[in-house]
RNA sequence: GUGGGCGUAGCUCAGCUGGUAGAGCACUCGGUUGUGGUCCGAGAUGUCGCGGGUUCGAGCCCCGUCGUUCACCCCA
């Protein structure tokens, strides 16, 4: 009898071994700058409850009209999987009471998301993130501290080839302006019928569009910046003005468009160059109306949320990946099958005292257990038969150069240290 | 959701104008007693993505389908 095979979910993204070792390391290196920074890890549901994202998001979005997993769960309840990090994190701090306590509520998180897109070059129906949020202080230095984080994080990889965008989107007033005089533009313009309806869903996506033609008729379109109100461009120019003092590069994209509608003020993108379509590895930005609008106070907040599938893509362009391979420092092979049960003793005594340390199985030949040794990595291997069970030596053979030596188990830990 | 490329061994790929499947790597075993890497020898592995059609005959041609990949859209 044969069994068909299953194959994994259309456009999940899993990592194996070898792979799934640099996915970690990469994972680490991105969120290792906001844990030294003080922000606190926050383990959160993979779904929720589906109005958390329409009302946190956006219903004019994307991601919320035709990108979720939604379904309904056996009590009737309509669920949708994390399309993305913020909208959570806010609805456990409300839950939670953190914004009750000192502020800024600082918080990590990293997971998988989900969203029903199209696979691509670095984009998954399951993909990977690590983000951060300060909540409750408006500060343009805590905008400028959060963008350094990030840009921590990708330093930390050893990319070079990325930038860093940022823009003012303004607080609700300037939008609102800007948006009737922005409508009245573009509905002067030639669109087609699908372009059009995205216009009149969110005008600002225009500027988005790839096409020539639309570039081309976009680029006397009012801006956004220029309706900036005195607070937002002042605070704007606080945060470039901090992002200087800490050295981080950055250019100001006056036509970035964000996906997400909660963003408020701040937002940055880092886009790579060697990523192809699917080039933004991070983004985020200020976000002061959302917390409200989720029950909560009427607290502002800042975040950002990094890929780390689209890091690694990058880190691999740039072949900036470390090698580091698994390597134990000791591979038992017992000779027969009088030595297994002593072997395996052995091998939990060595590994108590902090060394790695592995075992052949199998009962193959010595030679192949050898090989396995050799492939595992091993820098000792120890044989152990009747002879060395009898007198409670151990004769290690060092891998490197092939030479060996006969210890007692109990000076075992200082050669495998030296 | 729309469009293009590609599906042959675990991996990378050959396979002529249609004549019924191959290489390299990897894997396992062996090259006399309890020691790896190199070398030599042997071995295992495929419903040629799936379904239908054309044909005496299809891995090769045609249609469909699924998967994958790239781009649009969108975004991490």
């Amino acid at each position: 009898m044969k069994f068909e095979k299953i194959a994994a979910p259309k456009g999940v993204r899993e990592y194996l071994p070898p792979e799934s070792q640099a996915f970690e390391w990469v994972r680490q290196q991105l969120i290792s700058p906001a844990k030294r920074a003080g922000y606190q890890l926050m383990e959160l549901p993979v779904f929720e409850d589906t109005s958390l994202f329409n009302r946190g998001v956006g219903e004019s979005t994307d991601v919320v009209t035709k990108e979720m997993y939604t379904f309904e769960d056996r009590g009737g309840r309509s669920i949708t999987l994390r399309p993305e990090g913020t909208a959570g994190v806010m609805r456990a701090v409300i839950e939670g009471n953190l914004d009750r306590g000192q502020l800024p509520v600082k918080v990590w998180y990293s997971g998988q998301f989900f969203r029903a897109e199209r696979p691509q070059a670095g984009r998954y129906r399951q993909f990977y993130q690590v983000g951060i949020e300060a909540i409750g202080i408006d500060d343009p230095a805590l905008d400028a501290e959060v963008i350094a984080i990030a840009d921590q994080g990708f330093k930390n990889l050893g990319l070079k080839n990325y930038r860093l965008e940022i823009t003012s989107l303004g607080d609700a007033q300037s939008r609102a302006a800007h948006r009737v005089d922005l409508m009245k533009f573009v509905s002067k313009l030639d669109l087609d019928e699908a372009t059009r309806t995205r216009s009149e869903i969110n005008p600002l996506r225009i500027f988005d569009d790839k096409r020539p033609e639309i570039k081309e008729a976009m680029q006397s379109a009012p801006i956004l910046m220029d309706y900036l109100s005195d607070y937002s461009r002042d605070h704007f120019e606080k945060v470039k003005s901090y992002l200087d003092a800490l050295g981080v590069s950055y250019t100001v994209n006056k036509r970035m468009v964000r996906g997400l509608d909660y963003y408020t003020g701040t937002t940055f993108e880092f886009v790579h160059d060697d990523l192809g379509a699917q080039s933004g590895i991070g983004g985020g930005g200020r976000y002061d109306g959302l917390m409200e609008v989720l029950g909560g106070q009427a607290l502002s907040g800042i975040g950002f949320g990094l890929g780390v599938d689209r890091a690694l893509l990058a880190a691999i362009a740039e072949n900036t990946l470390p090698v580091q391979d698994f390597n134990s420092d000791l591979f038992i092979i017992p000779l027969s099958l009088d030595e297994k049960a002593y072997v395996l003793n052995l091998a939990q005594e060595v590994r108590r005292a902090g060394f790695a340390v592995e075992v052949a199985f199998g009962d193959r030949s010595l030679k192949g257990a050898m090989k396995g040794a050799d492939k595992s990595g091993a820098r000792f291997v120890a044989v152990i038969g009747e002879s060395e069970r009898e007198s409670g030596d151990v004769e290690l053979k060092r891998m490197s150069d092939g030479t060996s030596i006969r210890v007692k188990i109990s000076e075992l830990q200082k050669v495998l240290e030296a």
